[in-house]
Formats: C-alpha cells, sequence, structure tokens
DNA sequence: TCGGAGTCAATAAC
DNA sequence: GTTATTGACTCCGA
C-alpha cells in the first residue's frame, strides 16, 4: 500500500496510514485539487463528483444523507476507469478525516472532470493494489468499529474470496450479545428487529448480496480483542445516536427504539453484566415524526392469505387483485404479503440446506 | 415495470 | 424490558 509522505503543508495536515487507508484532514479551500508528487499524481482530498457513478453509489449516499450520515464514496481507478466500489458510512466522529486518492497514475477521465471544475460532492479514494473488497471499511485512529482485517490478508488481494457461515456467525454474535449482556438495540446500528431476524433466519452466504458487509461488520466485531468490543459498540452507539439527533436535540432515538435524552447516552456494559440506562422518556411524536402505524390482518385475511400461499406461490396480478377484492385489502397489501412470504419462506432455506448438505455445508 | 434485497419500525410475544 | 414477528418502504437490477 501507499505511504503518505511527505505533503504540502497547506493540503495535508495529518495524514494517518492505518489498514491501507489514508486518512487526511480536510484540505483548506484553497489547496490545489491535485498535484505531483514524486511523479505521481495524486488526487487530494477534495471533494469530486463521481465520474463514473452507480445507481447503488447515489442510493446509498441519498440514504446517508436522509440520515444526516457523513459518507465518501470509495473508487477505484483501473485501466484509466474510475469506478465507485462503495460508499460506506462513517463515524462523524471522524468527519474531520478524508480519504483521499492516492494514484499510481492519474487516469484520464478523472483528469477530465478536474477540469471541468464541477462542484465538489464526494471524496475520492484509491487503493492502489485493488486490494480493496466489500469488506473494507474506512477506518480513523479511534475508530475501531471500522476496522478492516482483511485488506493485508494475502488472500484478500485482488478479489474478494472469504465466505462466511453466516448461521455459525449469527450463533456466536448472539452467545456473545449474552454473555455481556448487550441487548440486541445497541448492537451497531442494527434496528433491533432487524438483527434479531438476521441472528434467527441469517441467509446463507451465497444469497447475500450488499447484506454480506452486516455479516462481515459482525465477524469483524468478533474478531476485536475482547476488550475493545465494548469499545466499539460504543462509538458506533453514540454515532447512530448522533446522527439520530433531532433538530431540537432534546431528544435522541437509541437504536433500541426508546429515547434517551442526550446526556443519558451510557456507555455499553462491561462483562459479564449490566445494562445501558436508557430511559424512555417520551412518545415518539416528540420526535416530530409520525409514527407509521402497521396494518394487522385478521385472522381470515392471514389464513386466507396462508393458504394461497401454500397453492401459489406467484399470483398473477389479476388474482391478487381478486384476493385483495375479496378480502378487503389494497391490491399492494396483497402484493407485499407474497412478497414478504416469499422470501421468508422457510421451504427456500430447507432447499438450499438439502441442496448444501450434499456439499457438507450445514446451513 | 416488477420482483428481490435490505431493513425500518410497529406490534406481538416472551 | 427484551426479543420475535412481520407489513411496508426504498432502492436496485433485469
Amino acid at each position: 500500500m501507499n505511504t503518505c509522505s511527505t505533503r504540502n503543508n497547506n493540503t495535508c495536515v495529518r495524514n494517518v496510514i492505518e489498514n491501507n487507508f489514508i486518512l487526511t484532514q480536510k484540505q483548506p479551500s484553497k489547496a490545489p485539487k491535485f498535484k505531483l508528487f514524486n511523479n505521481k499524481a495524486r488526487l487530494l482530498p477534495v471533494c469530486v463528483e463521481p465520474i463514473r457513478t452507480t445507481k447503488t453509489a447515489i442510493f446509498k449516499r441519498n440514504k446517508l444523507k436522509k440520515k444526516n450520515l457523513p459518507f465518501v464514496n470509495l473508487a477505484n481507478v483501473n485501466n484509466n476507469k474510475t469506478v465507485i466500489k462503495k460508499t460506506k458510512m462513517i463515524d462523524p466522529n471522524t468527519t474531520r478525516n478524508f480519504v483521499y486518492n492516492h494514484f499510481d497514475s492519474l487516469s484520464a477521465d478523472v483528469n477530465d472532470y478536474i477540469e471541468t471544475k464541477k462542484e465538489p460532492l464526494d471524496y475520492y479514494y484509491d487503493d492502489i493494489d485493488d486490494t480493496f473488497d466489500n469488506s473494507t471499511i474506512i477506518t480513523s485512529n479511534n475508530d475501531n468499529l471500522f476496522r478492516s482485517n482483511s485488506i493485508d490478508n494475502e488472500s484478500d488481494s485482488g478479489t474478494c474470496i472469504e465466505e462466511i457461515n453466516t448461521k455459525e456467525l449469527a450463533q456466536r454474535i448472539t452467545n456473545e450479545l449474552k454473555r455481556y449482556t448487550i441487548p440486541q438495540g445497541d448492537f451497531f446500528y442494527i434496528i433491533q428487529g432487524t438483527l434479531s431476524d438476521l441472528l434467527r433466519n441469517p441467509k446463507p452466504w451465497s444469497k447475500l448480496k450488499s447484506g454480506r458487509e452486516t455479516f462481515r461488520r459482525m465477524e469483524k466485531w468478533l474478531q476485536e480483542p475482547e476488550e475493545e468490543r465494548m469499545a466499539s459498540l460504543r462509538i458506533a452507539a453514540s454515532s447512530y445516536l448522533a446522527c439520530k439527533r433531532t433538530p431540537d436535540d432534546e431528544f435522541l432515538i437509541s437504536s433500541s427504539n426508546t429515547i434517551k435524552l442526550k446526556e443519558q447516552i451510557s456507555p455499553l456494559p462491561s462483562p459479564p453484566s449490566s445494562t445501558t440506562s436508557s430511559v424512555s422518556l417520551s412518545p415518539p411524536q416528540q420526535l416530530n415524526k409520525k409514527p407509521r402505524s402497521r396494518l394487522i390482518f385478521t385472522d381470515i385475511q392471514k389464513r386466507t392469505l396462508q393458504a394461497i400461499f401454500k397453492e401459489t406461490k406467484r399470483p398473477s396480478k389479476e388474482m391478487q387483485q381478486t384476493i385483495a377484492q375479496q378480502l378487503n385489502l389494497d391490491v399492494s397489501t396483497v402484493s407485499n404479503f407474497f412478497m414478504n412470504a416469499r422470501r421468508r419462506s422457510m421451504d427456500k432455506w430447507r432447499e438450499y440446506q438439502a441442496a448444501k448438505s450434499t456439499t457438507a455445508f450445514e446451513f
């Protein structure tokens, strides 16, 4: 990996080389956007619009924006093409740090882009050795939560070949949460219900897409030294809560869906047991956010839908309309039911398990 | 346009 | 109080 050695004083205030990333403080506004250094062009940590952005990148970015989370786009420059590889959340505490490109050779389109002087938007990162994989997390000195441990791994060079046994990992996480008495709602920024579902019904690795990232994060957490795990969760919790802060700044929504006073964000428990002192203070209305109500099927509706699903996993649009009419439901509700039922159908996983059992991978 | 993936978040269950 | 369930939302990709 590259090193960030001497830098122009007015450009890079502080560089931290860690886990193959070079983090640096924000550029002074008048700093050059890039410079040649040792005959290598380096794009400094200025904001640049993605040259070839992807729908995924835009989606992630918007999502983070909505949550008021900082973000960077990670780009990779290969064969003169800049490709967005991933958008990551970053601990707000590290927002002063930016990843910057460290190009061996500035690709033509980057040059072109700089020439266009578009409005800044994102930050680019380039890993020359192409060791970046989906498990790579931007990190900073004090941000163990997002630490990647795979980049230095020889086997990770080039492509991501790791495979996680999600079922086993889920079990290990479950055990650790119990061991340290960590409520599900305080585990990183995963919503409690989602975490519960992930732990109880982990999808096989091969079936996961972007969801792999969550499992990677969990695995990294397990790999951390025992004493660092709680610190990781603390950092994650405070970041998460900070990002959920309301404009009025009076209340915070905790990851366990309770409301805490800002001052009441407490450290996560130390082993072997203790719990967070979350204090439920008020209903969600105080957050100026309309609580979403959830339709509860009547018994007859549910039984009918389940019976139909048993026979027909994919009813036609016309059939869905008929069902909706008969059950006095919206077509979208019926559609959602079948969508959810298909994906949550255990048959799917049983089939998978049966198939996998022949290859000694038990899921 | 539509189904899948990911996950939010209300609510039920423990 | 914590965990499990599940309807629905957002976005992606075919």
